[in-house]
DNA sequence: GTCTATAGTCCGATAGAC
DNA sequence: GTCTATCGGACTATAGAC
């Protein structure tokens, strides 16, 4: 009954995510999303700050969560460990959405202007962990350190995962590569489970 | 003797400076920077793929110099230790630029697009010097996890520095903050010393 | 919702160095 | 002749101003 179709924004989502993959995303132009949407480029624009941002939609809630799960991690935990409880976090959304996550990364890892705007987003997320681990009592520059060897962690654990066609549940490739960091701090004593 | 004056280059990059400076970035059009260095827009990008590229001059020489110091680490030295090598190299480099670097982060700070210019540099050199592990026989996860880590110590020591008004030699807080590091991920065998 | 500035591309031309 | 650096001008899409 109203005056227009509802949901523009996933409206513009949906038909980037179709003419980047029938076409790649530079052949793509703003006005042909918004054309497939049936709406007008200068809707586009009012939904996102640019033409790359359209496929970073969700990201607020994501990092949300994650951080969310940092903030909730024990009391006496260890920076690590709460970083290390905002990476299961993290994992268990992906998980969720893997063949998502996976499409939408091919056509990252093809454009460098995609990966930027990624690392910033990466970025972001470390700094709002970052905060996180300062309201948990951890000091500089301990906070920001963990912060951005976890986001480490993540984007290497995601990759991993990828190449190994999702073969394995995430959370455990998150696990296991974030015990390769530990070791590599305490190669005196490497860890030797089962 | 020839047709133009020599160093196109240098010249788009001093004006690029100076404009930025007078003025800000987004201020200023490529086509002020080309006309200050008595060139042409065309020429401008001819010389950088875009506008925000000319801030990022040098890169290249820096990355090489990182990575030829990681590759010259000696032969028995752990990942950890052959970072901290290129860690020390980039710190040297850094600090005869203290005032340079200094006025050039201030500009990037500002704007979003020059930190996600910035933040690939920084994921290439990170990927470069895990190329370099890998030749000194580091196997993976562990060379990228080494080599991206190292980039956040650079990072976190590099601001401090600057926060700090280059009080200490640049070597100096990176060493520290990489004993910070080592603190959080093996706290049960802290490193003491003096 | 229209209009415009700027970034960035493409094709071609020119002039000197080798 | 080939190679390289410059310039001219037209062109498109982005992004923001009005």
């Amino acid at each position: 009954m109203s005056r227009w179709e509802p949901n523009a924004r996933g409206r513009l989502e949906a038909a980037a995510a179709e003419l980047f993959a029938e076409r790649g995303f530079e052949q793509t132009t703003v006005a042909d999303i918004a054309e497939r949407a049936g709406l007008t480029e200068r809707t586009f624009f009012r939904h996102f700050a640019d033409k790359r941002e359209v496929l970073f939609s969700g990201q607020e809630q994501f990092r949300d969560a994650v951080v969310g799960a940092v903030a909730a991690a024990p009391v006496g935990a260890t920076p690590l460990a709460a970083v290390a409880a905002g990476l299961d976090a993290a994992a268990g959304l992906l998980q969720g959405r893997a063949d998502l996550a996976g499409q939408r990364q091919v056509i990252i890892d093809a454009h460098p202007e995609l990966q930027e705007r990624e690392l910033i987003k990466m970025a972001r997320l470390a700094a709002a962990v970052a905060v996180a681990l300062r309201e948990r009592g951890v000091a500089e520059p301990a906070a920001t350190l963990s912060a951005d060897t976890g986001a480490a962690v993540l984007r290497i654990a995601f990759a991993r995962w990828l190449e190994e066609n999702v073969a394995r549940p995430l959370p455990e490739v998150m696990r296991e590569t974030l015990g390769e960091l530990t070791a590599l701090y305490a190669p005196a004593a490497p860890v030797s489970s089962h």
